[in-house]
DNA sequence: GGTGTCTGTATTGCATTATGATACAGATCG
DNA sequence: CGATCTGTATCATAATGCAATACAGACACC
């Protein structure tokens, strides 16, 4: 491990922090010596680390396996997380009066780095275990969300964006093409609004409004997850597109430009 | 700071977790001194730390004003929590159908010592902010879920949280007479649900069920909130107790004595 | 039912690393 | 324009986290 900084960075800290990170969507429980295979540190390292935090409430471990295991504290770090964040505490009664008008799954979602993160989820109807969490980060060009989102801070940065953002195929229809991801972008920032197709999941629709802050750059999105079986490309833009643009509108600090 | 463990205890660790939780509902954003002050760790140490969860992506900072703030990564964390808890994946869907067929709030709620965590919350009607946000936690013998939970467990373990368990009073009808509280936690062993009114908040009543495990212990509790102006006992029991109950068995990995 | 190889746990001496005092700088205030 | 807050940077000291050990229990494999 490379010196990061010296004097002002905290190497014990750094590597504990690594220990949590070790956990994700496919590593839900670990043993100490699967911290030491997926940390790349030391045993004695992950020992002492991996106490600590048990220690400190921020690890669970099963006293029969000694696995480790994320422990509530994990879903406090949310909470404080949702309390810290002044965009949610505008759009929760909004985003449920639009899941209960439309029926359909909503949810917010906001940019971070060259991912969308999804803050909130009202999911309305059955569907993948994954889209009913938050948390969840998506590349952001990839999103409905992410490009309404890149839509508002100009051609430059979109077109960076679109270049250089992640990309990963999540089902055979996934679009690849940063050309035609560039072009949707663009056609977002005309429109105010934008529509993904079986991108994340098959058959699975997304449509996504701004919520623009005060200098007209958004600062996170309204997005609505619908059935294709159930809405066509009439209908959606009939009865959905507005709704989540007045709400995204009715979110956001400042009235511009519709 | 009195020393916790020897040798496989990482102090430096420690105090980074402590700045972590300096964060909640009413601290969002932290200045260097505030976390001195919140903390009570040194300046010089707060600095290190703070500037290591910065570099870590831990914390975010204001580059005006220089306050920290929880970044996504927080709530990156509630989605490992998500993974890792083996009861979301079994009730997240049950839970999704039972509150788009009582067009109520529904939640779940676990256990965490003398607490119950809301893990997943699927709100439906305006309400308090702080009534729409997983992670929340509440003295577990003041909550409908708590009791219901609690009274799984035998009269020995209920008794003892009771009598020991933290109370705090959220409206001025909030049940403190711990006594009282034990009639509630016995009536909810004998019933299999318990309902709960203006513990939190005014005009709420919530009901919950208990999700058992396979050894008859409740793992977590189906709660649902709703307003006391528009339910009565008599719909209560007819119309919201049995699918409670009803979805809360379907989670429960055995079946038990219905 | 031994023998080998996995685990997780405990101990110890050494030097790396975190420490906290200090000094500097940029605000905001009176 | 001093005074007092901030946040930032530097540095010598020793305390603290380190990694090499050795130990113990579980399992599997002849």
């Amino acid at each position: 491990m490379e010196k990061k900084q010296n004097t002002l960075f905290v190497g014990a800290l750094a590597k504990g922090l690594k220990l949590l990170r070790a956990f994700d969507e496919s590593h839900t429980d670990l043993s100490l010596s699967d911290l030491v295979q997926r940390t790349g540190l030391d045993k004695s390292a992950v020992q002492r680390l991996a106490n600590t935090l048990h220690v400190e409430g921020m690890l669970d471990k099963d006293p029969v396996t000694r696995r480790f295991r994320p422990s509530h504290a994990w879903l406090q770090m949310a909470y404080a997380y949702y309390w810290s964040d002044p965009l949610i505490a505008r759009a929760m009664p909004r985003l449920i009066e639009l899941s209960q008008h439309l029926g359909e799954t909503v949810n917010l979602a906001e940019l971070s780095g060259d991912h969308i993160v999804y803050v909130t989820r009202l999911p309305c109807k059955r569907t993948q275990f994954a889209a009913t969490l938050p948390g969840r980060r998506l590349p952001a060009i990839s999103t409905a969300a992410g490009r309404v989102i890149l839509s508002t801070f100009g051609r430059d940065e979109w077109e960076q964006a679109a270049r250089t953002g992640p990309l990963i195929s999540m089902t055979p229809r996934t679009m690849l093409d940063r050309a035609d991801i560039e072009a949707l972008i663009e056609k977002a920032a005309g429109e105010g609004y934008s529509v993904s197709r079986d991108q994340m999941i098959l058959n699975e629709i997304a449509v996504a409004a701004p919520i623009r802050g005060m200098d007209g750059r958004a600062v996170g999105a309204v997005q609505c997850s619908i059935s294709a079986h159930t809405w066509d490309e009439d209908s959606i833009a009939t009865q959905i597109v507005p709704l989540l643009q007045d709400t995204a509108n009715s979110i956001s600090p400042g009235a511009f430009r519709s």
